[in-house]
DNA sequence: CGCTTTTGACCTGCGC
DNA sequence: GCGCAGGTCAAAAGCG
């Protein structure tokens, strides 16, 4: 079903008469054979004997399976039909995206020729990156809604002192949202921003480098977050520091998710004899992100990562994907509150979210990114759920579950199915098992294929695919090798997943325009820390994306 | 020596 | 106000 052939109008034209032609004659071939076994291989000659003999039944059985005959016909013009419709609506998707990079170039091309940029080397790539998503891992952007009311406003009163210490962490510094955005559209949220170099290597570095003698954000940086500043925090949600769990096959203690982390305390979680870990960022030592490993009580083999806050700093490759998710995932969240308000029309950062109820769980999680003229994308993320019962609104990610036996789709995501868990914010059993990628021209939707009609696979950026309809049959099967082989590839990919919607569609997207070259961005101070210590690798499990250009065509089972 | 991990104490928020 | 639980701090220990 996948792999019909999308047939266009004039091969249509071409093949239909011929192949009515042809079964008419099948028809007659198979009234010979009923009517004598031993003439089946007679010339036409003696064709015309056999069907001059024809009696009446036979002629009726003729017109029945003449009759069905067209209905299959039928059937088939339908499905061309369908066909073409889907190939009309992603061609005509793919020149919007064209048209939106076009003027993404020229942005960027106005922007280089406006700006000096500091980091030659991340900017002269600039060109390549067509549309380069800048995970604003720091806080809101100036462009959000008008701050809300919230419940603690009275204690931000009072950390007013602290606001001034920290004004730049107070900005929104633990807001969660996918602050994706077109590079080179500096207009729209880096208009502040004076550095698009950095802008583009990483979230706000501006913060950093507003702020650089603080140190560690303590307990006083999250007051300041939940203070905020007049222009970025202005939603609950963000104040009440959005999480984004993920829940992963793990059997090492905690999952490589690229970034460098230092363990700062541990507790016995109650309902949980698994203690809970806490981890701080250490790749910056102001970057306020932090994350709990804990142990699923009901599963040992899952583990429950959850991450808080956003990074401040450039991140190495391998942690793009995995922060990109983290970001995608809590930019729900963060939409959440703004439902009611339409997406800023000049920027992705604020993403409109599907849902609106409180506490939700979804079978999929739902990206919505809007910007005109762009019809609006919408991501769908399977065996997600979210929360904001509790003070801290989290979104899960559930990359644990097996396949679902109804599931008629053959997917190399099966992996990603869904699996009843003992988290309050966890969805049940969901049929939900299969992750697919469609792509209409107002949806990419992540999960299972809608209809019959056929899923238009798109492979995860770092895959490097560049054409929307097309993936690579040996990609396939090297995805599908990978998960088999390697559970913590299913983390892996729904970050890389996760990326490819910070990539907005994923055009021609590759890894390399979704994360920073590592190196290259990596500032300031650098402590030891910044590659894990040989023993800490060992424990972690693996879930480093491939690099683009070096270790993509390594398919991850090898 | 510098960094990470461990771990008990402390702080904070929340419900009653 | 009190108790509980989650979260954080910081000194000590461990490790390379």
């Amino acid at each position: 079903m996948e792999n019909k052939p999308i047939l266009g109008d004039e091969e249509e034209k071409t093949i239909k008469p011929s192949s009515s032609s042809e079964e008419n004659h099948d028809f007659i071939a198979i009234n010979n054979k009923e009517e004598n076994q031993s003439h089946v291989k007679q010339e036409d000659d003696n064709s015309k004997v056999w069907i001059s003999k024809k009696d009446n039944s036979t002629i009726i059985k003729e017109e029945k399976e003449i009759e069905s005959a067209k209905a299959k016909m039928g059937e088939v013009k339908e499905e061309n039909e369908r066909l073409k419709l889907l190939l009309c609506q992603i061609v005509k998707d793919y020149q919007s995206l064209h048209t939106r990079f076009l003027d993404v170039l020229k942005k960027e091309e106005a922007n280089k020729s406006t700006t000096t940029p500091i980091v030659g080397s991340h900017e002269e790539n600039n060109e390549e990156h067509h549309q380069l998503i800048s995970l604003s891992l720091g806080r809101s952007s100036s462009n959000d809604p008008p701050k809300k009311q919230e419940k603690k406003s009275s204690k931000e009163e009072d950390d007013d002192d602290d606001d001034g210490k920290h004004g730049n962490d107070g900005g929104g510094g633990l807001e969660l949202g996918l602050e994706c955005k077109f590079e080179p559209d500096g207009s729209i949220e880096s208009e502040k921003n004076n550095n698009p170099s950095c802008e583009s290597s990483l979230g706000k570095p501006e913060e950093e480098e507003k702020e650089p003698t603080e140190v560690w954000p303590p307990s006083k940086i999250l007051k300041s977050v939940k203070n905020g500043d007049e222009e970025d925090v202005s939603e609950p949600m963000q104040l009440k520091k959005t999480r984004v769990s993920v829940r992963t096959r793990c059997d090492t203690p905690t999952m490589n998710d690229g970034c460098q982390w230092r363990k700062y305390g541990q507790k016995i979680a109650k309902g949980n004899p698994c203690p809970r870990a806490y981890y701080r960022c250490t790749l910056s030592p102001t970057c306020p992100v932090r994350k709990q490993v804990q142990r699923c009580s009901d599963d040992m083999s899952i583990l429950i990562t959850t991450y808080e806050g956003n990074h401040n700093h450039p991140l190495p490759l391998s942690a793009t994907a995995m922060a990109s998710t983290t970001s995608a995932a809590a930019s729900m969240l963060h939409s959440q509150s703004s439902t009611s308000q339409p997406a800023l029309p000049t920027s992705l950062s604020a993403p409109t979210a599907s849902f609106s109820t409180s506490t939700t769980h979804l079978h999929a999680l739902s990206f919505n990114f809007s910007q005109n003229p762009i019809p609006s994308h919408h991501y769908h993320f399977p065996n997600s759920s979210i929360s904001t019962l509790n003070s801290h609104p989290t979104v899960t990610l559930d990359l644990t579950a097996p396949p679902s036996p109804h599931n008629n789709y053959p997917s190399y995501f099966s992996r990603f199915s869904n699996l009843p868990t003992s988290s309050s914010s966890s969805s049940s059993s969901s049929s939900s098992s299969c992750l697919n990628w469609k792509k209409t021209s107002s949806h990419l939707t992540f999960g299972r294929p809608l209809n019959n009609y056929p899923a238009i696979r798109q492979s995860p950026p770092y895959m490097q695919i560049t054409n929307h309809q097309a993936l690579s049959e040996t990609l396939t099967a090297a995805a599908t090798k990978a998960i088999t082989s390697n559970p913590s590839f299913c983390s892996a990919l729904a970050a890389a997943l996760t990326s490819f919607v910070g990539n907005n569609g994923g055009s021609g997207g590759t890894a390399s325009e979704l994360g920073f070259a590592s190196s290259s961005y990596l500032q300031g101070r650098k402590p030891s820390s910044m590659v894990n210590p040989p023993h800490q690798q060992q424990k972690q499990g693996s879930l480093l994306l491939f690099p683009p250009s070096n270790t993509a065509s390594d398919p991850p089972a090898d």
